[in-house]
RNA sequence: GUAGGCGUAGCUCAGCUGGCCAGAGCCCUUGACUGUGGCUCAAGGUGUCGCGGGUUCAACUCCCGUCGCCUACA
């Protein structure tokens, strides 16, 4: 559940406090994505040495490999991967939407070829939320539909209706059939239409759920009319509520949506990122793979208290990823993971301490992006 | 020694019977990646076409010579 602990006074940033089945943490938070149940490259020990608050896991991949069953019976997700913090799971709504040439969708459900294997598979509201019920996930959210925008008004209006009649269907399943102590969140859509926006949040409210997803954002739409529809939604929800961006962000991002008040994120750029051979870094995004980190001996970032930091040069992890080393991929997601709770750390002083609003000016101005060499 | 083949971008090669600015893949360089299919996509660079002659309006493409490498037979 959300505790509100400080609204900044400047900006719309706020401090509080989320409480799951495994444990209370602070927000701002971000969560890495575990899509199939592990987070690229780094073990439980890691995660919990780099202080990591919780993981967002995939359902619908789940579902797909190793099937629901192996999970329930090794006694849930958090044992089966040695995880003992929260762990919020994702409908596959996101899926859907990004494979999109092998599904149709109808109000009943979603039919789609597997990823794996292209067996047609059929899923409700319903068989999805057992699907995390039975996974003992923190937070359940439910499927949705996730669409690309622009879109006319019609568009997101018809995304909007199913997904708010999708959450009543996988409340009211949910309330029947949880686990003790079992979350649920909803997910707004509407596209950038506030009306629709405000149909969604009121809806899911009164459907009753313990967070709100702010979702189809991120999917096309210019940097304005994000965060316009972002600080509209901020608006209008309760602020009882905890406001997780699904899907966002790279760090101004992250910074940007904190201060029109989004509490949580979750993001696939710092292990991606990581795999494509980019660090993030005070200064900004070091393509290590690019051919000033050739002889550079710095660590990648020099103001970075990792492990990686501490031990390795932007020389060595260069090629380790240029002759795809998978330990290269490793120390630099490490890198990654780290650097994104020291960020969100950051944030949280700050928004403690009075001055959030000083912090992002600062932030934004030592961090540029790209320019690898240049970066000192 | 004889016969045949090959020598075109850093690498592996494509360029038919001569004719628009000599190409591809890889590598390399630089971008992009936001509820992750260990990727993918976009842009970019590079060549005295082994060397020297000749034929022709025109040669990477034909002819002669030469150098280097490979294979087969002796």
């Amino acid at each position: 559940m959300f505790k509100l602990i400080k609204q900044d006074k400047i900006t719309k940033a706020r401090l509080g406090e989320f409480t799951t089945n495994h444990g209370t943490f602070t927000t701002p938070a971000f969560f890495p994505v575990a899509t199939q149940g592990a987070l690229k490259g780094i073990t439980t020990k890691e995660l919990y040495e780099i202080g990591a608050d919780g993981l967002l896991v995939n359902a619908y991949h789940l579902f797909i490999r190793p099937g629901i069953e192996v999970i329930k019976k090794c006694g849930g997700l958090h044992k089966f991967m040695n995880f003992d913090k929260t762990i919020i799971t994702d409908s596959g709504g996101y899926q859907i939407f990004s494979l999109k040439k092998m599904h149709k969708i109808t109000d009943a459900g979603v039919e789609f070829q597997s990823h794996v294997d292209g067996k047609t598979i059929f899923l409700s509201p319903q068989d999805v939320i057992q699907a995390e019920i039975d996974l003992k996930t923190d937070v359940a959210v439910p499927l949705d539909e996730c669409i690309k925008l622009p879109a006319a008004y019609e568009t997101a209006a018809n995304a909007l209706r199913r997904t708010l009649e999708w959450a009543k269907i996988s409340r009211e399943y949910f309330e029947k059939n949880k686990h003790d102590g079992g979350l649920f969140f909803g997910i707004i859509q509407g596209g950038i239409y506030r009306d629709l926006r405000k149909i969604s949040i009121e809806g899911l409210i009164k459907t009753g759920v313990d967070g709100l997803c702010i979702g189809g954002l991120s999917v096309g739409e210019s940097e304005d009319l994000r965060y316009n529809t972002l600080s509209f939604i901020t608006d209008e929800a309760d602020s009882r509520y905890i406001r997780y961006f699904m899907g966002y962000g790279k760090p101004r991002d992250i910074i940007e949506a904190v201060s029109l008040g989004a509490d949580l994120f979750d993001c696939v750029v710092p292990t991606r990122y990581a795999r494509t051979g980019s660090a993030f870094t005070w200064r900004g995004e070091l393509v290590i793979r690019n051919a000033p980190c050739a002889g550079d001996t710095r660590p990648l970032d020099t103001e970075c208290d990792c492990y990686t930091c501490k031990n390795y040069s932007r020389a060595y992890l260069r090629h380790l990823i240029n002759v795809n080393e998978i330990l290269g991929v490793q120390l630099t997601a490490y890198h990654n993971v780290f650097w994104y709770k020291s960020l969100i750390n950051k944030i949280r002083d700050s928004i403690a301490q009075d001055r959030f609003s000083e912090f992002k000016k600062e932030f934004l101005s030592n961090y540029s992006a790209a320019s690898c060499g240049i970066i000192r």
